[in-house]
DNA sequence: TAGTATAGTTAGCATGCGCTAACTTGTCAA
DNA sequence: TTGACAAGTTAGCGCATGCTAACTATACTA
């Protein structure tokens, strides 16, 4: 079954929490996202029974291969869609909180056309 | 409570179903949707129930004021978007497609900003 | 008039995904 | 060593929203 908004947020903050310390808990992610403990238990146990995520022998969580691929997916739309609207002309924080709910939702075809269209405004 | 993706969506059709012909009934709006019966009836007592929609003495369906004002509202995303991302170059079904789910989660800066987009490239 | 089809509703199930309460476990300081 | 705090888990609740089964109500046809 294809990861929903929820599952990929997830992913995506333990790829971020990730970039910045290699030792990434469950608590980290909660409070990055504002849920409680008990949920980010749970999610992080389905995620796990997916084969996306795994726990050294720490205890520390990270994205096994299969996790990266769908956490870099959803990271690359949220940048993507943060740059297409700062370029419209949108304020920051705005476009930071529209890409974080869209970026789920961008099709690979909208996704290639929206980074076709901002190479071209570079050049 | 803000209305969901779900409620927006109900909205929407039976804005577009009320174009064509002002005898709207659950079952066209579920045949739209691809919704069972008993799910639509709910969702529609959900509606009434918050003022949006309201039936005449017929039992047909209508959009109260407040109703269509959100209606439109998700109508607008949803041609603004699907306008975009065929500028773009996106064909025309996925666009639509793409448009159909990012409609409900555009904040009103990013698309007036959009707006503003599409109307420079006209003039 | 009786049978059948269509529209709508009610009851109840399943899933996703938040939450709190309460428990376990491990570490560290007094 | 013990007491306390922090992290994680388990149990169970609640809401949104899809579903099927089964009922009602209306209308048309044989």
């Amino acid at each position: 079954m294809a990861l929903q908004e929820s599952g990929e947020m997830y992913l995506e903050t333990i790829y971020i929490l990730s970039q910045k310390s290699n030792m990434v808990r469950a608590i980290d992610i909660g409070e990055e996202l504002g849920y409680s403990k008990p949920s980010v238990s749970r999610a992080l146990g389905v995620l796990r029974d997916e084969g996306l995520i795994k726990k050294d022998s720490d205890g520390y969580i990270h994205l096994t291969e299969a996790g990266e691929i769908l956490a870099k997916r959803t990271y690359e739309r949220h940048e993507l869609l943060t740059k297409l609207f700062i370029g419209l002309g949108v304020d920051e924080d705005t476009a930071t909180e529209d890409a974080c709910r869209i970026e789920h939702y961008i099709s690979d075809k909208t996704f290639n056309a929206i980074k076709d269209h901002l190479k071209q405004c570079i050049s």
